[in-house]
DNA sequence: TATGAATGAGCGTTCATTCAT
DNA sequence: TATGAATGAACGCTCATTCAT
């Protein structure tokens, strides 16, 4: 910042690059940060489906253009706060030991269960943000996605439910039971059971065939 | 309603309303018949996403008002028109023979499923409606997925594809299949294979364990 | 409203389909004066370049969406109000005697010079809608403008100010120099003279060549 | 400015000094350079109105910021690029012999006729800035309108087209017509004549009338 | 039932300009 | 001088839905 016009070998001058770069870099992403942290405050509120734009930038203390100079649109926002919430679920399965039987299977799915369908938005956020539309369009939703197929591959692994076919067809199946389980949650028909009351038969019938 | 004052006695005073009643109800349905007409030129021409209550109520040459006298909002629209082409995908498998393999149910389903996936709206659209919001919300998709479960359960009484598990479960273990397979078609990371090569592998994994 | 049942002749129906398209015009009518009188307060008290549409959609007690269904945007109706106001000058030009000399000539036109330059903003204005860009974009504005050369050729015949040339081209004539006075009135090296001290010596040559 | 603590003789100081004054203005006038080719460049692919700042700063590869250390604002770049080619067209003018006849004159201002109305924005830009706003305002259009006029007085003290008004308001006139000409240009109603056949009549009109 | 003007609430955009580094 | 993220203040738009007639 000083040193302008101090001679610099091309490391030197890379540095002071790199550190201009980190510089601009700093307040980019304190104001992005200061974003998002305005807009989990105001989820906390109101809910994610009440979130608001206009709130959100009055609240961080930017003008409307800086929000939309960072996400794409409000979803992107969206997208990334839900995706980093899916994400802590994830951290803490991951973290956890592995589940030794059907219900302990279950039971641990069952906080990730619980905030995906604490609001219908959110859900259906997460299921049309859970498919990549392209290459480039892996958002944070579809990355944690694989990120559970990945984790119910181990558990498997682990476990060797089922020997007869793969692991990752196994951890397929299960992720598919996991979304009927609570796709008919917010059917009047069926939520009178738990998510959890239904998913156990499904898992049973899917990992322990015959038994 | 006000200027009927001549005078008619009992009989013939029924039969005018019911004529009446009749006149006006063919009046009416020629109207809603308009409107579903018009709004599937519209769907035809540019697809359910972009359909417009504008554009429909312009080509069926009524008013904006009248179409929400006719249909509660647009979904509930959307709902019959698409509910309508799922029962007829229905009443083919239904009047088909049962299929006697896992290949052949695979392959029985995949009309239905192309129709479901043609467009990203409608596959959110009909996941959104599948399961009734309340009792007095069983539209047209949640009772047409009523039928699909039912028709696996046929399916499954007919062919006993697995002896464990009742043909309910069996047969909700197909629909989440199905579905599963759907949803990673909007996803490019897998839509290099198509619906039956995924749907497959999940239902012998679910129909035939250990085989 | 009340006959709804009766029979009627087509003549009868035609007026009440009229008088339906009154009624309904009606009521367009009035929102419509509301938002130019909104509008209009406005600009009295700010000035024409400070209005702004949500000002007068408050003030008119009607959503935007209304502004919009009524105003293709906003200068469409900033071309209206301007219009108008110079149409009134326009009325008041006809209503008044031709004038006999140059000077009373340049005279008469001081007010409408005056508002025309009342604000930059107007100014502008005026010269980017005075020109029709297609037979369909005719504004309030270039019909102004006509009308101002048909008085201005009126003028010419009554006073026969110049015989060698058509009344049209003396007309047009008169307007070049018009406008001409009064861009100058926006530059500083020229603004010490008013518009008309400017504006008499251009036309005694224009229109008294010779003497 | 900092580092520079060698010990240097005064006259070597000097020297240095003005070697870096002279390094600074050459780097300083490479960017501005830069700047005015990449706007020109924009300009020619994409025309007046269309030109951004984003757009010329990144062909030019400076920051957004350097623009405006080198233009007071995107209009002063405006000016100076539009100012500079109705410079040239004067230079021709002012180089070629003096026009002889009312027909010549209008012949001669063609070339620059046609550039002011190449575009509507370029017209109105014109416009906007053929008058100073100020004293220091007096911008390259203001003064390219000034030898315009100072131009026409050549001519008409060679020629003598009138003698009965002075040379400066023939000037005058010469230009209100010139402009009357092209404003009626974007006017769809009249744009079937060539500025040309509208200006001619003008010119014999104000130039020699009575013949 | 039919009408269609009006609603409404928020989203996304625009893009020249500023300012702290 | 150079940088580029941030600003800002409207504008325009969307379009399903409502409601008085």
């Amino acid at each position: 910042m000083t040193a302008v016009n101090k001679k610099l070998d091309p490391g030197q001058f890379f540095l002071q690059k790199l550190s201009m770069a980190k510089a601009l870099q700093k307040r980019t992403l304190e104001t992005r940060a200061r974003l998002i942290a305005a807009a989990e405050a105001v989820i906390e509120e109101s809910g994610y489906e009440a979130m608001r734009v206009e709130e959100v930038v009055l609240r961080a203390g930017t003008a409307k253009g800086t929000f939309f100079a960072h996400f794409k649109d409000k979803d992107a926002l969206m997208e990334l706060i839900i995706g980093a919430r899916l994400d802590t679920y994830l951290d803490e399965l991951e973290a956890a030991p592995d589940p030794k039987s059907v219900e302990a299977l279950a039971q641990a799915l069952m906080p990730l269960c619980a905030f995906m369908t604490s609001e219908r938005y959110v859900f259906d956020l997460i299921l049309r943000y859970s498919g990549a539309a392209a290459i480039e369009a892996i958002g944070p939703i579809a990355v944690n996605f694989g990120r559970q197929v990945d984790l119910f591959e181990r558990w498997g692994t682990a476990n060797r439910f089922r020997t007869d076919i793969g692991v990752d067809l196994q951890a397929e199946g299960i992720h598919a039971f996991m979304i009927q389980a609570m796709a008919t949650h917010f059917c009047s028909l069926h939520n009178a059971q738990s998510i959890n009351d239904r998913l156990v038969p499904y898992l049973k019938a899917w990992l322990a065939p015959n038994s």
